[in-house]
DNA sequence: TCTGGGGTCCTAGGACCC
DNA sequence: TCTGGGGTCCTAGGACCC
């Protein structure tokens, strides 16, 4: 019995974000910019064509933004997440079973609909989605996961499939995966591409056609996976349980480069409370922390980088107790006369709150006020918008703080910066 | 002028145990 | 005198994803 699974894909997704509440947009070119305004991370095929790609310093560019060539917007979480949102949901409609793969892609098992004209499905789901959420989407469908962002590639890639291509049964199965470079299946990233290439592999039919020791030998089981699944046999399953995170991460680059004490203490501070949060939204609690800070590395000025981790003595999610040790480890690796970068905070040895190892000659976090007081805070944030409550040590307003000078409004989430129609 | 942030999984190698 | 072999756990690092 064969699996359909699709692979739905929004074009684009940042700009098109942007361009749902500023329509005057569309067909031109639209660049979506990193933290700190730094480097292009998304844009438009218009953008694209002008030569520009993913990953280039922004000031680059900057001089087309001044001749109106070009539109830059700084990075919008909160409309891209809202957005996201919706689009789920529009999704959630078309099947039970919908795995939410990132913020602008989802897998559709699509096994229930074998009665019906399964091409004509993803029409159907392409057409409601940017009907009902003014965002566009490509659909690829397939037998296994791989396959079907095989096939939402190529529907991307070549305009006559208006944006929907089943690569099941295809007639010309061996043709298509012919014209797909190694280098664009899912799970065979740089290094394995380059590997691939240099041993006589460029294409995906070239590629299935090797032996399962060979793939073995040079790109271990997980290359193995990847190859079955191109074959048709499905190796990955829907994944529809969100799991727990093992390890959360708060870090970013600072708008200005810092080297006084005083605001790297706030980054981290800040950096802390944030992934403790983090952790307290799907209820865990955690004992190890590691914190790192540098320099520039693209600069040529002196260079300095050190991470140290420390561990609670008790599994936690109070964000003072992160915070302190926080602060400690990074007194012990604080250097002076460094121009700093980045910082950031990483916590990990998590564990359900309930289901915490326990030490004889403390509370556990669960069975005191420390749970009462982070649940207030939460639920005061949650209400009233972020940072509303903040811990002294994370400052205010820091000059390190990111830098977002292009930014759009948070449209759909916020009563006083929602879109205005003028009759 | 200047280069994002947040994740997962697997493997290799060392320490340690029986 | 001899110094196997298998197992587990941990960490660092490399690969990948968006």
């Amino acid at each position: 019995m064969k699996n359909i699974f699709a692979l739905v894909d929004c074009n684009s997704f940042y700009v098109s974000c942007e361009r749902v509440f500023r329509p005057d947009l569309k067909g031109k070119p639209v660049g979506i910019l990193s933290n700190n305004d730094g480097c292009i991370v998304a844009l438009s095929k218009e953008l694209k064509n002008m030569g520009v790609h993913r990953g280039i310093p922004a000031f680059k560019i900057f001089h087309l933004v001044k001749q109106k060539k070009v539109t830059l917007f700084s990075s919008n979480y909160t409309l891209y997440g809202d957005m996201s949102a919706r689009i789920m949901n529009v999704l959630s409609q078309f099947t039970p079973e919908l795995e939410i793969y990132s913020i602008d892609e989802a897998f559709l098992n699509l096994n229930g609909f074998k009665s019906l004209d399964i091409n004509e499905y993803g029409k159907k789901i392409k057409y409601t989605v940017e009907k009902w959420t003014g965002v566009p989407v490509s659909v690829g469908i397939g037998q296994t996961k791989t396959l079907a962002k095989i096939a939402n590639h190529i529907a991307k890639k070549y305009q006559k499939f208006e944006g929907v291509f089943n690569i099941i049964d295809h007639p010309n199965f061996n043709k298509v995966l012919e014209t797909v470079a190694v280098n664009n299946v899912w799970g065979i990233g740089h290094n394995y591409a380059k590997k691939l290439n240099k041993l006589g592999v460029q294409n995906v039919l070239q590629l299935v056609n090797r032996s399962d020791t060979w793939i073995d030998k040079n790109m271990t089981i997980v290359g193995l996976r990847t190859v079955k699944e191109l074959r048709g046999i499905s190796c990955i399953d829907l994944n529809l349980m969100t799991s727990d995170k093992k390890q959360i991460i708060s870090s970013k680059s600072f708008g200005k480069p810092i080297s006084d004490i005083d605001d790297l203490k706030q980054s981290i501070s800040t950096y802390c409370s944030r992934a403790v949060e983090k952790l307290r939204e799907q209820n865990s609690v955690a004992q190890q922390i590691m914190i790192f800070i540098l320099t520039n590395p693209f600069k040529d000025t002196p260079q300095y980088a050190n991470y140290i981790s420390g561990r609670l003595s008790v599994a936690s999610a109070y964000t003072p107790d992160f915070i302190n040790l926080a602060i400690k480890l990074l007194m012990s690796i604080y250097k002076e006369n460094y121009l700093y970068k980045k910082s950031g905070v990483m916590i990990s040895d998590i564990s359900p709150q309930y289901d915490a190892e326990l030490n004889l000659f403390e509370t556990a976090y669960v069975d005191d006020n420390r749970k009462i007081i982070m649940d207030c805070v939460d639920s005061i944030n949650h209400k009233w918008g972020r940072n509303i409550m903040t811990f002294g040590s994370e400052g205010i307003a820091g000059k390190w703080q990111m830098k977002r000078e292009f930014l759009s409004q948070r449209f759909t989430t916020n009563w006083n910066e929602l879109p205005i129609v003028k009759a």
